[in-house]
DNA sequence: TTTAATGATACCACCGTAGTATCATTTGTC
DNA sequence: GACAAATGATACTACGGTGGTATCATTAAA
């Protein structure tokens, strides 16, 4: 079980460099030359940040991404949930009838305690507050 | 993101539902009986459990299973190991050199502890404590 | 005009989860 | 002993999500 996909880990890691670099423009080279991962999937990561709002973006020569969004206001389960969806742990596999408890179910009474715990934490953090 | 699979949570169900009816013995149609499910994806997962030394198991007319371990020493955290494997969230996907960071990354800091919050509740919760 | 960059999108491979199917073995009951 | 009811063992299929690739169009600086 892992909590971040590799999708996920990969966002957060391009955005913490260009943190380190802003407000200089970065590109997908530029990631890449620090960063080795796969180049077309760090460029598909990047568009789907820049459609969410997170980064500007600048075609042609010389072009690049840079923060719409400052990195003090990038939230980690904001990422999350862009790239896997939201963090919820707990829905029940079995809610057509074969539940009678569901409200009381202290199975998923534990679970949701966990999940809240995780949610505390994840929206907590920022990139800002991972570049350190 | 789900914490349990199906597996797991039919496997919990299965030993809730039989800890109710303890010591007496329950056959796989019995559990079917209250528990929708399956058929033979609920023998599936009662025979891991057997095997795991979880549960006893009598074949032939009559049979069926019975505790071995009480229900009290069934720990939630063994049974998603033994289903889903080890709960590790925060193995870093980028071992191979990439990382400088590794053991003093925040991002992992951060993910650690919250599995260290998971794992805390998930070793506290027996079968027993959940059948309320 | 060339070149370096992103935008958009469609596609493929692998693996884990979920679920099915089959046959062998044991044991109580008539 | 024959039958029925149960588990043991195991092999198989289907689906979806994750990870990764490929292509072509568009923009803009030099
Ligand atoms: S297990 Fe589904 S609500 Fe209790
Ligand atoms: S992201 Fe891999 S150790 Fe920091």
């Amino acid at each position: 079980m892992n909590l971040l996909t590799r999708n996920t880990d990969y966002a957060v890691r391009a955005l913490i460099y260009m943190a380190g670099k802003a407000p200089e423009r970065v590109s997908t080279a530029d990631l890449l030359r620090d960063l080795r991962l796969p180049r077309p999937f760090m460029r598909k990561t990047l568009q789907t940040l820049q459609k969410a709002g997170y980064l500007d973006s600048v075609k042609g020569k010389n072009g690049g991404f840079s923060f719409l969004i400052s990195p003090e206001k990038i939230v980690l389960n904001d990422l999350i949930v862009l790239f896997q969806g939201p963090v919820s742990m707990g829905d029940c596999l079995f809610r057509k009838k074969v539940c009678s408890c569901m409200r009381t179910c202290p199975l998923r009474k534990e679970i949701k305690t966990i999940e809240s715990l995780a949610l505390g934490h994840l929206r907590s953090v920022t990139v800002a507050s991972l570049m350190r």
